[in-house]
Formats: C-alpha cells, sequence, structure tokens
DNA sequence: AAAATGTACAACCGCTGTAAC
DNA sequence: AGTTACAGCGGTTGTACATTT
C-alpha cells in the first residue's frame, strides 16, 4: 500500500472555495467513502462527494469506490484462467475495456487494461516465436506473415476478401476505439473456455448452475459448470470457425451455425442458436467496408450475444 | 550505497452518450 | 433545439516501489 501524498499546495481553502483535492486517496478518505458508500449505497457522485465530506470531485470517487473500494473486487494477481480470458477477449473486442472487464467478476476495467499494458502486451512480444494459447493476437506484435499459433490461424487479409456468414468484414472501423488489427482477421474458432478441456462433457442431464445453489462450482472431470450449466446438448461445444467468402460460397446454408449451441434452465429452458448468438441470423447485416461499423449495431449485438456466454471465471477459484 | 532505470498501478483527463430541463 | 449535469469509457500520466548499474 502507498503512502498518502500530501495536500499538493493548491488543495487547501481558497477564497471560501474548497478546493477538490486530487492524486492518491488517504486512508481516511477511502473511510470516509467506504462508510458513506455502504450506509446509503449509490447516487449521484457529486452529492456523495459532498455528503461524505470529502474533498474531491463526483468524478473522483466514481472512479475510487469502482477501481478500488467496492466489496466485490477480487484484487490480486491474475491467475492464468484470468489472463487466457483477457487474452482472447482482447483479440475479439480490442481495448474494449469495460467490457472485457464485465466478463472477469471483481476485476475492473482499469485493472485489466493496466495489466495488459503492463503484462500482457510484453509478455505476449517476448513469446511471439513461441507462442502459446496465451501468446495469440498480439495487438503489437502481429506479423506481416501468415502464422499459426496453434489454437487459431491468423491471416494478413484483403479487407474486402473476408466474408463471415455472409457478413463481409473489413478491418476498417468508424469507432474511436478501432479494432487492434488492421488488416487482419483471425480465423478462429472461438473457445469461450479456453482452459476447459475441448471435450466438454455435454451429454447428460442439465445441471443447475451452481451459482444458484452455491459458490462452489468450476472446471472439474471434464464438467464445467457456469451460469449457462452445460454447454451444448449431445456432442462437443465448438463455435463455428469462421470462414472464408469461398467457404460460405459452398455452404450458403451456414449449417455450421445451426447447431444448437446452448440450453440454459432456469425454470424453464431454452435453446440458443449460435447463429443467433452471434447476430448472424440478421443478413442484411454486413461487415463490408464502410458497413463495418465496431460500436454500432455489429459489435454491439455481437458483444450483446457475446455476453451470454457463461460468466464462467466465475466458478474459477485463483 | 546511491543513482538510474524499469515496472505496476492509481488516478486524471478528455471525450461521448444520455437524460433532464 | 440548446444547455447542463452526470455517468461511463479509454488513453495517458504520475508516482511509489523494485531492480539494475
Amino acid at each position: 500500500m502507498r503512502k498518502p501524498v500530501a495536500d499538493p499546495p493548491n488543495m487547501g481553502k481558497d477564497n471560501n472555495k474548497v478546493k477538490l483535492r486530487k492524486g492518491l486517496w488517504s486512508p481516511e478518505e477511502d473511510e470516509k467513502l467506504m462508510k458513506y458508500m455502504l450506509s446509503n449505497g449509490q447516487g449521484c457522485w457529486s452529492d456523495i462527494a459532498r455528503n461524505a465530506g470529502l474533498r474531491r470531485c463526483g468524478k473522483s470517487c466514481r472512479l475510487r469506490w469502482i477501481n478500488y473500494l467496492r466489496p466485490d473486487l477480487k484484487r490480486g494477481a491474475f491467475c492464468p484462467q484470468e489472463e487466457d480470458l483477457i487474452i482472447h477477449l482482447h483479440s475479439i473486442l480490442g481495448n474494449r475495456w469495460s467490457q472485457i472487464a464485465a466478463r472477469l467478476p471483481g476485476r475492473t476495467d482499469n485493472e485489466i487494461k493496466n495489466f495488459w499494458n503492463s503484462t500482457l502486451k510484453k509478455r505476449l512480444k517476448t513469446t511471439t516465436t513461441t507462442p502459446t494459447c496465451s501468446s495469440l493476437n498480439n495487438s503489437d506484435s502481429i506479423s506481416e506473415q501468415p502464422r499459426t499459433d496453434g489454437v487459431g490461424v491468423i491471416f494478413p487479409v484483403n479487407e474486402h476478401d473476408i466474408d463471415i456468414m455472409g457478413a463481409s468484414l473489413s478491418s476498417s472501423s468508424s469507432s474511436p476505439t478501432s479494432m487492434p488489427y488492421p488488416s487482419m482477421v483471425t480465423l478462429n474458432q472461438f473457445d469461450p473456455f479456453p482452459h476447459v478441456n475441448n471435450s466438454y462433457d455435454m451429454k447428460g442431464s442439465f445441471n443447475p448452475p451452481t451459482w444458484l445453489t452455491t459458490t462452489q462450482g468450476g472446471v472439474g472431470e471434464g464438467l464445467f459448470y457456469g451460469d449457462y450449466g452445460k454447454i451444448g446438448l449431445e456432442g462437443e461445444f465448438s463455435l463455428p470457425q469462421l470462414e472464408t467468402t469461398a467457404a460460405i460460397a459452398n455452404n450458403n446454408n451456414n449449417s455450421c451455425f445451426n447447431n444448437t449451441a446452448g440450453e440454459k434452465n432456469h425454470g424453464q429452458s431454452f435453446k440458443v442458436e449460435v447463429d443467433n448468438m452471434f447476430g448472424l441470423e440478421n443478413n442484411h447485416h454486413h461487415w463490408h467496408g464502410e458497413s463495418l461499423r465496431m460500436g454500432e449495431w455489429d459489435f454491439e449485438e455481437l458483444m450483446d450475444n457475446i455476453s451470454s456466454f457463461p460468466n464462467f471465471l466465475d466458478n474459477f477459484h485463483c
């Protein structure tokens, strides 16, 4: 724990105006905010700052609470499962840290961002010669050459040459946060459970999500329990491999996407079609040229659907 | 032992989107 | 329609601590 810093010279009272504090939070400030939040709950942050007796702006209080004081934060080192998930998600989402964080319970976007920038990025750089699962899709080390990674294959592509399920993919993005892989597309069998044996035991009866009844769960004996219960029904679970234009031309029915991907039982069961999971059932949605609008329909819809994947790290105890 | 350098991470800044007025 | 306040996000900076020279 770092020592709190003393007030900078401009932090005192000035002409009856209370100057707002900046910089590191002192334990006293933390305690004030924590007490206030626990007894009053969340509200308007500027009010919270005022009512809690903090000489901080609401924004600062919000950040402190979200990134540090929140009781549900995990903190501590990232476990390998988390690392791999971050890498996976980053390969899909790019620098959308909040969305990545949403899939890692107890972790904040700031924490993940820092971890990525300080550790993972560097590590991936150094492991490009011997890539592993944890070295995929390094946005800073993408080679111009096609390469295999063991899990997926990254191809340099012409942005107009890739068609995914009838939806073309372009690397151009109008989003302020551009995807990190210009001119690259990962043709990869997306594996939402990188540390789960690929031969998930998806057979047998549905087991209720363990989080409904217990905090215990996890991966063991070939089973994975997420909040989806069991993913898939009768065979190995695998999401469809992304296809090139040519491949799709030969498979206009997209039959590989029609596999039932999951079943969830919250009193009643329902099936989730893989194509629906990815928002791909809507044929007029295209990733093509300007129409790849990450941050607009395609990406948001995609991520909405990806968000329906289990929070499987809930079940890891790192 | 001291200075220089590197690392990790907390916090700030600027921007965008949204709601209320 | 314009303005304001606020929440949220991602990029960046600042700083304490660790390691190396």
